[in-house]
RNA sequence: GGUGCUGUACCCAAGUGGCCUAAGGGGGCGGUCUGCAAAACCGUUGUUCACCGGUUCGAAUCCGGUCGGCACCUCCA
């Protein structure tokens, strides 16, 4: 299979080819353990993960690296302000090592509920000092940096092609139109590689350095890790659109200068989830999580199915009407499928054949997923395709949209419970005696416990609500 | 102030020069079926893609303008 990816740096549809034949190395940025994920991150995750299998579904070998950003990250100006963890961490009582767990773990329950595969290597920051040091140093000796108040300071100016992935015009940027200009930088865009001077006092995170007693600055980590475990050339790396203009800039900035070659083939970058109020984010105080979903009786996967609905590239538009809609249709195909039992065919028709195809083509086209959904509803709807093959077919699509969506018998057979159970019964007798009075309080029943009854030629069905 | 994206039916959302007299899902409505329901099935729900003008044999798709929405240029997926 062919795969074509939009690559952020070119700005165009690029056929993919791997630095190395069918290995591929695939860094995702990953969260910021200082506080929950909201549904707008989960986004991005969920669309990495489509990618991740997709090529899987293309047959490439994934190797899948993720940091845990469990330091570094300030409330501020990317280079001046309080660390966030430290923040929580005050406000809590809890040392930022307790954060940075608890938080980790939050996101970990999300990513399994939202069968996210988890990538081959998962890196935290605090783990990898050593190398971003050994980074630091590395562009020291290149050039590329200078000491000034006490920090480390990398200096884009012995970058020529710095801000290249976000087409900045460095000129036209209004540095310090909304924040005071750090005093110590060359350059308005210059960014700490190493701290030593906080000026939130002692901080619980500190380590040794060759510039003294202290931690990183915030975008080094990603482009130490990614090399440590891809190489200093890998593929594909990926994150939310506003990484584009600061953090990946700054990154191949650091990575790029120090190694002398191009770092990262293919850019990807996902869209935001707006509100009615627009942006969900962290900042702004009010968000939802995954949690929050769930307390009002959605299920992860419908949160999934509802990112699978529109492209990675545009602005999703938040709404319970939209979730509820994308519940509804995940619950009728689901139903579906618990019709078509548990027997798979061993080969697909060429009927049966199209649908996947399409699926695929649309897949491999910069993962247009919703269009591989109307692909998969062409197959479900199509009643010369028998059951067997579309389970057949349907495991072979959700390689990539990731639904569980041959789980569909087990969920059928869910315990149910014997008062239901009885009282369907008695409905039964009821209905024998064509007392349909009584048939239909004892359905009311049924319904105020959570269940539905449909009767069909095979007797009654019990679902759940 | 600069930069970029975007405006498609009741809702979400594909499609970016001719298979479009516009996918798919959700919702609504009518019907078949059913003791009644539910499910399923059939039909229906925009001659039109914010608006105006242009290019073209041909435009939702390209260009110009107008009016909206959003994001980025602080941290944020």
């Amino acid at each position: 299979m062919k795969v074509q990816l939009y690559n952020t740096m070119s700005r165009k549809l690029e056929e993919f080819v791997p630095v190395s034949e069918d290995h591929v190395g695939l860094y995702t940025c990953g969260p910021t353990v200082y506080n929950y994920a909201h549904i707008g991150n989960l986004r991005t995750f969920i669309f990495e993960d489509t990618l991740k299998r997709m090529l899987m579904h293309a047959g490439y070998k994934v190797k899948h690296v993720m940091n845990i950003t469990d330091v570094g990250h300030l409330t501020g100006d990317g280079d001046d302000g309080e660390d966030k963890m430290e923040k929580t961490a005050r406000e809590t009582g809890k040392s930022v090592w307790d954060i940075a767990d608890f938080y980790t773990k939050a996101f970990f329950r999300d990513y399994d509920e939202l069968n996210i595969i988890r990538p081959e290597v998962v890196c935290p920051a605090t783990k990898h000092i050593d190398q971003m040091i050994a980074l630091i140093k590395r562009l020291e000796d290149g050039g590329h940096t200078y000491i000034a108040g006490g920090n480390v300071y990398f200096s884009i100016d012995t970058f020529p092609q710095y801000g290249k992935l976000a087409r900045l015009r460095l000129e036209d940027l209004k540095s310090g139109a909304r924040i005071d200009v750090d005093t110590n930088k060359r350059n308005p865009k210059d960014f700490v590689l190493w701290f030593t001077q906080s000026k939130f006092g002692k901080q619980d995170m500190m380590w040794d350095s060759p510039w003294g007693r202290g931690y990183p600055g915030w975008h080094i980590e990603c482009s130490a890790m990614s090399m440590h475990y891809l190489g200093e050339q890998f593929d594909i790396h990926c994150g939310g659109i506003d990484a584009i203009p600061v953090h990946h800039t700054n990154e191949i900035a650091q990575a790029e200068a120090a190694t002398g070659k191009q770092w990262v083939k293919y850019w990807m970058h996902g869209e935001f989830l707006l509100t009615d109020k627009g942006k969900m984010s962290k900042s702004s105080g009010e968000f939802l999580t995954l949690p929050v979903l769930k307390e009002h009786g959605y299920d992860a996967l419908d949160y999934r199915y509802f990112c699978l609905g529109a492209h990675y590239r545009t602005q999703l538009q938040f709404s319970f009407e939209g979730l509820d809609s994308a519940r509804n249709a995940r619950l009728n195909l689901m139903q579906r499928i618990a019709e078509y039992g548990d027997k798979k065919a061993d080969s697909l028709s060429e009927k049966a054949k199209q649908y996947t195809d399409s699926f695929d083509e649309f897949v491999c086209n910069d993962l247009s997923l919703s269009r591989a959904l109307s692909s998969l509803w062409g197959l479900v709807k199509d009643e010369e395709i028998s059951p067997s093959e579309k389970l057949t077919a349907l495991s072979y699509m959700d390689e990539v949209l990731g639904l569980k969506l041959l789980d569909a018998p087990k969920a059928k057979e869910e315990a149910i419970p014997s008062e239901v159970l009885e009282l369907v019964e008695k409905r039964g007798q009821a209905k024998k005696d064509k007392n349909w009075a009584l048939a239909d309080s004892l359905r009311a029943e049924v319904e105020n416990l959570g269940y539905t009854v449909k009767d069909t030629p095979q007797g009654p069905q019990i679902l759940k609500k």
